[in-house]
DNA sequence: TCCAATTTGTTACTGTATAACATAACAAAA
DNA sequence: TTTTGTTATGTTATACAGTAACAAATTGGA
């Protein structure tokens, strides 16, 4: 099981440079398993989420990809966003309609986020008790659960620090 | 604490007139000790949602309050449900941006919310359990949690029955 | 080399939400 | 009962979020 040490550094400063490298590697690898193709438009979309811990909206990728000369209407954007989400290398965060990378793709399921709302950084830590407890709810309704969304949001150790 | 009977019956049938009435006339009270106003506007919005079981978007209560020859511009819709949420009268949907009646709201926090996507009918549970883990985490990191957010979708037991 | 599938480019549109400001209704003090 | 501060409404305009549809380009095999 994955422990807090990736959440610990999301909020924590850090060689940023050599994490955004490291993780666009392991996404190489990744697409490479599962036979896509992780393509320079999606790439470049990967290193901007990766470059920030904290979720970007959809438009905002875009003026970055404009900023970069590429061109740049909304389904570029959304079909980017889509298939890294898909291959488990960013997620969506429902509560701010934004998308941040995923901090550690080959073990990640069902993450909760811990949202800052000063910084606007964000953490995922898995917690397996909270997902037992909704599915036993579930069980107990008859509902069958397809999916399931946990979001949290406050202050960060750093901000509270400060 | 509360049990499952609100969830159960969210996703049953029921005497649903009394069921809006006897919800209006609670919330008249809510408001009444809290010392703010269930004005025309807001009531038929609490109304509209307590009618369905079911999330509605701002714009789909937006249609229904013109069908009633109301004046209807966006924030209209936006400033009811923002009054309602705040008295805990409504909630957001995240994950549809959209927004459900509560279902109990003198004893109601934190819920968990069931969305079934066949019906798109919403039941509400409360998890402490859920809660409780998901606290303990962001304690781990020295996260000071101020919202959470838990949402499932899936199949509820009616239409999984069909 | 050609074919089929995937990916990109682009236009146009639908849906969701808020800023800003004018007006009206209300409630308590003068 | 007027005045005044506050709360609520009406309205316009616009920002932000997401998708449908189709043409053009690219890619990886037969």
């Amino acid at each position: 099981m994955r422990d807090d040490e990736d959440a610990k550094r999301a909020f924590a400063p850090h060689d940023h440079g050599a994490c955004v490298a490291q993780s666009v590697a392991m996404a190489e690898e990744i697409c490479l398993l599962s036979n896509v193709r992780l393509t320079d438009t999606r790439r470049k979309v990967l290193e901007l989420l990766l470059e920030e811990h904290r979720p970007l909206g959809a438009y905002a990728i875009l003026e970055k990809l404009r900023a970069q000369g590429q061109s740049a209407q909304p389904p570029v954007a959304y079909r980017a966003l889509d298939f890294l989400i898909a291959q488990g290398l960013a997620h969506r965060i429902e509560s701010l309609n934004a998308y941040v990378a995923c901090i550690n793709p080959t073990d990640c399921a069902l993450p909760t986020f811990l949202i800052c709302t000063r910084c606007e950084r964000v953490a995922e830590t898995e917690e397996k008790a909270a997902d037992a407890a909704i599915s036993r709810a579930a069980d107990r309704l008859g509902f069958v659960i397809e999916q399931q969304l946990r979001e949290a949001s406050g202050t960060c150790p750093s901000c509270t620090a400060r």
